[in-house]
RNA sequence: GGCCGGAUGGUGAAGUGGUUCAACACAGCGGUUUGCAAAACCGUCAUUUCGCGGGUUCGAAUCCCGCUCCGGCCUCCA
């Protein structure tokens, strides 16, 4: 692979400062990004993280090289939650998990989001034996400790940094501020690694011996805490030190400071679980953070409902990742109709010649450098949309003035710009919604329409048009016939 | 209480010291076109203005100080 000549600089939540990234090392690029906890359908949050790490992620890969990145998401598919809601419908957790896994990957497939290159689940016997051994090798070196109970904790007072990420002291936070201290920990700010049986409400499901995953220093059976599965995770599938770890921002505490704290304690000291720590900014209603807990969400399914998963992407994108976004209707109708116009553009491209779009780029050009430099810059996909918009307008004019040369010239640039950040990839049909056939009522209706044209009955045709508009059929007469769009 | 983030036209939003820096998009308005529309195109759309008040500087939306308002986290969370 070519050394990028563009420099990729990213925020890195660790300094609070823009930098430039270099990978480890250039051929084995590695992101780690947390998933979700598979018990119900992703919302709208959720769409938004993984929208934002699917561009760095595309980025990457047009500066590394497909081959060389190694992208991880997890599934957290052994959990309370789950456990919770299966009992609520009478279903096995393990069950229960695997619709909510499949829910997301439906959502994800539809939101142009690519496969990572890893997507681990807890439930594994692998990642089990590997948080077992993590665990012992922790209480082996006194970074933790078995309570009365059989829990195992973290002792946070081992690692004096713990919270640095989220430039915290500890002695200043409110403890218990939302879920109450536990009397068996040394310190509130220590946290579970292992939970076991005898203080869950659901005793028999999702728990596992300690002793038949190969635990030598704790035995009490139950299953791992939410936080030591990422560390397990991200150290199989990528190696000890990872280039870029992301996830929301409501994970820098205490998500990341715990998975930090765990890692760590067994690296050299100096050695970091990784480099590079980015964090997406929340969807909000009203102002206020969409969360499951408020109940203030919307499902990525309700959302597809109303509106097109490339204007919701595009409507994700519009907005720099580390910034709030807020769900309202108006934005998500702005973002369709500045979709369907590119997609007019589009559409009007490949009508006159219909091979397929470039994807891939070699080499340089000057009027792809803006697109690339501004997603290089800490992923500024708002400045990128801005080029690709600017492409889809020399591509139209050039299609309005019958100049080939700039149409192929315009139309690669378009593609390749709406290739990476994920657009106007609707195979077959370039339109944001489908454009199913006409039924023979609504045909009808078109026929008619057109009789009254031809002898000018207009009040008539104005009317069928009216109809057919009711019925979500736009009509356009232009100069060669008429033609329809469903809305 | 501690820590963190945000505030830019009618709307979303880019821009973090200086030659179109207020990009781009959506909406609106005027026009061309059309039987009328739609679509498209042309034009217009923050002109001492970037939450408020000071300061630094030859020069600030951009840096510093203070303030107001909004949001987030402080062991469920993308």
């Amino acid at each position: 692979m070519p050394k990028p000549n563009l420099t990729l600089t990213l925020t890195n939540t660790l300094t609070r400062a823009k930098e430039a990234f270099t990978p480890h090392s250039a051929n084995n690029v590695t992101l780690y990004v947390c998933g979700i906890t598979p018990y119900d359908h992703a919302h709208i949050g959720h769409a938004r993280a993984y929208v934002v790490f699917d561009i760095l992620f595309r980025t990457l890969q047009r500066l590394y090289g497909d081959n060389a990145v190694k992208y991880a998401r997890n599934f957290t598919d052994i959990d309370d939650k789950i456990i919770t809601r299966a009992q609520e419908v009478g279903e096995q957790p393990t069950q229960l998990a695997q619709t909510f896994i499949a829910s997301f990957h439906k959502d994800m497939a539809a939101l142009n989001c690519l496969p990572p290159t890893a997507e681990p689940k807890v439930s594994d016997p692998k990642v089990l034996k590997g948080i077992v051994a993590h665990i012992d090798a922790l209480i082996e070196k006194q970074f933790a400790y078995v309570t009365a109970s059989g829990d195992v904790m973290y002792r946070t007072q081992k690692f004096p940094s713990f919270g640095a990420l989220a430039h915290r002291k500890l002695d200043e936070q409110q403890h218990g501020a939302r879920v109450k201290a536990d009397d068996e920990k040394e310190s509130p700010n220590d946290f579970v690694l292992w939970k076991a049986n005898a203080k869950s409400a659901t005793k028999l499901e999702q728990a596992f011996s300690p002793k038949d995953l190969g635990a030598k220093l704790f035995s009490a059976p139950g299953r791992p805490g939410w936080h030591i599965e990422c560390s397990v995770m991200a150290k199989q599938e990528l190696g000890t030190t990872i280039d870029i770890h992301g996830g929301g921002e409501d994970l820098q505490f205490p998500h990341h400071c715990c998975e930090i704290a765990q890692s760590e304690a067994l690296l050299k000291p100096g050695q970091p679980l990784a480099r590079f720590w980015l964090h997406n900014g929340f969807i909000t209603v009203g102002g206020t953070k969409m969360s499951k807990s408020l109940g203030n969400f919307t499902t990525i399914k309700d959302a597809l409902k109303s509106y097109s998963a490339e204007a919701i992407r595009l409507w994700l994108l519009q907005t720099h990742y580390r910034k709030p976004v807020d769900y309202t209707p108006a934005a998500l109708a702005a973002a369709e109709a500045s979709l369907a116009k590119l997609y007019a553009t589009w559409n009007a491209a490949f009508k006159k010649d219909p091979k397929p779009a470039v994807t891939a780029w070699k080499g340089t050009c000057s009027r792809l450098n803006p697109f690339r430099r501004a997603l290089a810059d800490d992923l500024n996909t708002a400045a990128a949309l801005a080029e690709l918009h600017s492409a889809s307008n020399f591509l139209a004019e050039a299609l309005r003035n019958g100049d080939e040369q700039k149409q192929r010239y315009w139309r690669q640039r378009m593609g390749y710009m709406a290739h990476h950040l994920g657009l106007l990839q609707n195979p077959q049909a370039h339109t944001a919604k489908p454009q199913t056939p006409l039924s023979a009522a609504e045909q009808a209706l078109l026929t008619a329409r057109e009789a009254a044209r031809a002898s000018k009955n207009w009040p008539e045709s104005d009317r069928l048009r009216d109809e057919l508009k009711a019925q979500g059929i736009l009509i356009e007469d232009g100069p060669t016939g008429t033609t329809w769009r469903r809305a």
